[in-house]
DNA sequence: GTTATAGGCAAGTTACTACTTGCCTGTCAA
DNA sequence: TTGACAGGCAAGTAGTAACTTGCCTATAAC
């Protein structure tokens, strides 16, 4: 029913977000060069299981869709879900208007 | 240095993401009536110190501000953290533009 | 002064979550 | 068909975070 709570939990790790930086930069990617590109460029040694199960919240989240193709699974990014929390606590509230 | 970690954080809860709802709604409230409004309008039957507790790393997060005055201390909203979120993983992507 | 109110501090407990480990399934090339 | 590659499943472990409990400080009313 409500998704939202999937939502938050799954920006609060910092490896996922990471995950949906470089998903921002490079679309479409499977979960190998997720792995080496986390591993490089980012140090971050995590194991590929580790990195499957950050993408399966993330996709529980509705942050990121999958495809398959073959053997291959490839992961787009979706930050639309992203909407609903700057709509939630409206900021307009000191800054009148331009 | 980088606070976008105590951020996420601060919204990964869900009692914290109800003191943000309350707060929006009527900003400016003390520890006590906060406590109050999420037994009675939420059900919640967290102590006191649990509330502290959220509202100290709501204002860790930079999503509260405090004011003190005599011996009550009010909490108000400032949800321009927020918009950090939105900025990070754009969301223009598959709408063009109208 | 004394008492009630508003809030703070710190240690202990519990529950959750990220990660590992080990093994299994499915696809493609040789 | 065999082996390599891409990924999945499930149980166990460890670290973290939410919450409780108990006591303490400060402001204001009586």
């Amino acid at each position: 029913m409500d998704a939202e709570p999937d939502l938050f939990k799954a920006i609060g790790d910092a490896t996922r977000r990471i995950i949906l930086d470089e998903l921002t930069e490079r679309d479409g990617q499977t979960l190998f060069e997720i792995c080496g590109r986390l591993a490089m460029k980012h140090g971050l040694g995590s194991s590929r299981q580790a990195i499957s199960q950050h993408l399966a919240v993330l996709e529980q989240a509705g942050l990121v869709r999958t495809r398959r193709q073959g053997r291959y699974k490839f992961h787009h990014i979706d930050p639309s879900p992203l909407r609903s929390i700057v709509e939630r606590w409206p900021i307009d509230r000191e800054e009148p208007k331009s």
